[in-house]
DNA sequence: TAATGTAAGTGGTTAATAGTGGGTTAAAAT
DNA sequence: ATTTTAACCCACTATTAACCACTTACATTA
């Protein structure tokens, strides 16, 4: 269940008047020789874009390909996580035009803040982020369940 | 039982006045050479239409001819997706006439929304998806079930 | 530290493709 | 025979993708 990617580090970035935006140089380096410059770009259970290399999409969908549209829980659920799945291509400079969607879900509209997520690239409007961070920082209970789990 | 076929994206299109719905193109570089731009159309489980591509048909075919008739929901099942079947051609501009059964059943009038599942297609009313949305969203617990066991 | 070279980020132009609309002919159906 | 329906073709427009070019930042080396 471990990847192979380890993207780390923000980068502060702007979309320019065509929608497109570059993923930093340093993330896009981990990409694989047969990821051919394509990864999915979807929407992030915040009010973020999250980016994920082909290779990687490749697990996700495999999990998804063993639920049966028989039962009305996972046609919703599958539902609800492909449609929003783009598959994209960064171009020869290294961008990527991000759709109209996520566009409003993100509500990016001139600074991009890009965040390395092990597995994944995360694409905020720096406002939002820091609007998120002051919200969840403080006493999370749950965070302690997850520092159990997790050894940092 | 996974699929070759990886269908992703919500897309929005119209029908047209001789009932023709275009397929996303970037879902139809899916289809394979024998293929030969033939798909099957039938009635969703939920108010929308499922389209497969030859190749997938038939193996959901083979999986059909397991289903014992000897149950009552077997039976259901099977005539329900079997008499709705339409063996259909997309033209050379990617469209494909919409039988009128499935034009009542989907209720679509002018817009459409097409939405990638992997291994189908879907093709919806939005008012209609909107309405499926509104009413199944709502946190159903047993959707984290799921997502402790898909890793996304 | 200044100079130089390389790579990264940004902006714009052009060419190709996708989506849509409609017409014409051939094949069914009434 | 007449009307419908279906396959095929052509055409227009808007969007997208590929390409080229400039500038700024960084790194290397003299």
């Amino acid at each position: 269940m471990s990847s192979q990617y380890t993207f780390t580090g923000e980068f502060s970035f702007s979309i320019d008047s065509k929608n497109r935006i570059n993923i930093p140089s340093s993330l896009r380096k981990q990409f694989l020789k047969n990821d051919n410059k394509t990864f999915v770009i979807t929407r992030g259970i915040d009010e973020c874009a999250w980016i994920y290399p082909m290779n990687e999409w490749k697990k996700i969908q495999k999990e998804l390909n063993n639920l049966s549209s028989m039962s009305k829980k996972n046609r919703i659920f599958l539902r609800n996580h492909l449609r929003h799945a783009n598959i994209l291509k960064y171009d020869s400079q290294g961008r990527f035009v991000l759709p109209n969607s996520l566009i409003d879900y993100t509500k990016i509209s001139k600074d991009v803040t890009i965040i390395g997520v092990l597995n994944k690239i995360e694409i905020w409007n720096p406002k939002i982020l820091r609007k998120s961070d002051e919200k969840d920082q403080i006493d999370d209970p749950s965070y302690e369940q997850l520092s159990e789990r997790v050894n940092i």
